[in-house]
DNA sequence: TGAATACATCAAGAACTCTTGATGAGAAGG
DNA sequence: CCTTCTCATCAAGAGTTCTTGATGTATTCA
C-alpha cells in the first residue's frame, strides 16, 4: 500500500480532501443521507462560494459524488473510497503490531 | 466523532500530517521498525532539514515518537492514533452504510 | 421571454506549506 | 578543549490553499 508511488499520491490526495474541518463537517452532515448544497450552507453556515469550493475538493479526490435535480445539487458520500483508506489503516494496524 | 469541535480540529490535523507523499513515504518505512533518520534520509533521498521538517509533522500530529540514543535520534509509529483514525472511517463507514 | 433560484466558477489577496541552504545545539571521540 | 557527527531550527522564497465578493450558467416558474 506504501509502496507504489501512485498509491502514495492516491492515499496523499484523500487525506488531503479530510485535512480540513469544514470538510470533515460536511462529512458528518452526509452521514445524515443525501444533501443538497443549500442545507449544507444553513446548516455549517458557510458562505455559498466557500462551500462549493470545499464540496468540489471532496468530489475531486472522490469522497462524494452530486447528483441534480432540478435546481438542487444533491451531494453525498462515496462508501468505496473510505475502504481505501480502511485497507490504508489497517495495513499499518499490522505493520505496526508487527515492529512497535 | 464528527459533531465535538475538538474532535473535528483533532482529525483535520491527524490527516493533514497524512496528505505528503514524503510523509507517507516516512510512515512506510517506519512499519520495517524503529528508524533513526540517517537510515531514512538514505532511503528516502531526501535532504536532512527537509525530513526534519517532515518528522515534526508527525511527531506534532502524535503519529510518531521520537527516542534520543547518543547522537542518533531514533522515530518509531505510534500504534494508539492509528487506532483513532480507524475509528474515524469505521464510524463513517456505519453512517454511510446507513445512508447511501 | 423575463425574473428568480441554486449552484459553479473566477479573481484577488491573505494565509499557510514546503524546499533549500545556513546556522545552532548536543553528544562522542581524539 | 577542539573537532566531528547527527539532528533541529531558522530564514527566505516559491508554490499552494483558502476566503470573499463578483460574475456566469442552468433551471424553474410566472
Amino acid at each position: 500500500m506504501l509502496e507504489r508511488p501512485a498509491d502514495l499520491m492516491r492515499l496523499a490526495r484523500l487525506f488531503h480532501a479530510l485535512s480540513d474541518e469544514t470538510r470533515l463537517r460536511i462529512v458528518g452532515k452526509l452521514l445524515g443521507g443525501e444533501q443538497c448544497v443549500c442545507n449544507l450552507t444553513d446548516a455549517l453556515d458557510a458562505g455559498q462560494s466557500r462551500l462549493s469550493f470545499h464540496l468540489k475538493a471532496l468530489k475531486d479526490a472522490g469522497l462524494v459524488t452530486d447528483r441534480r435535480a432540478g435546481r438542487w445539487v444533491h451531494y453525498s458520500l462515496n462508501p468505496d473510497v473510505l475502504q481505501e483508506i480502511k485497507n490504508f489503516v489497517g495495513s499499518v494496524r499490522e505493520g505496526a503490531a508487527r515492529c512497535c
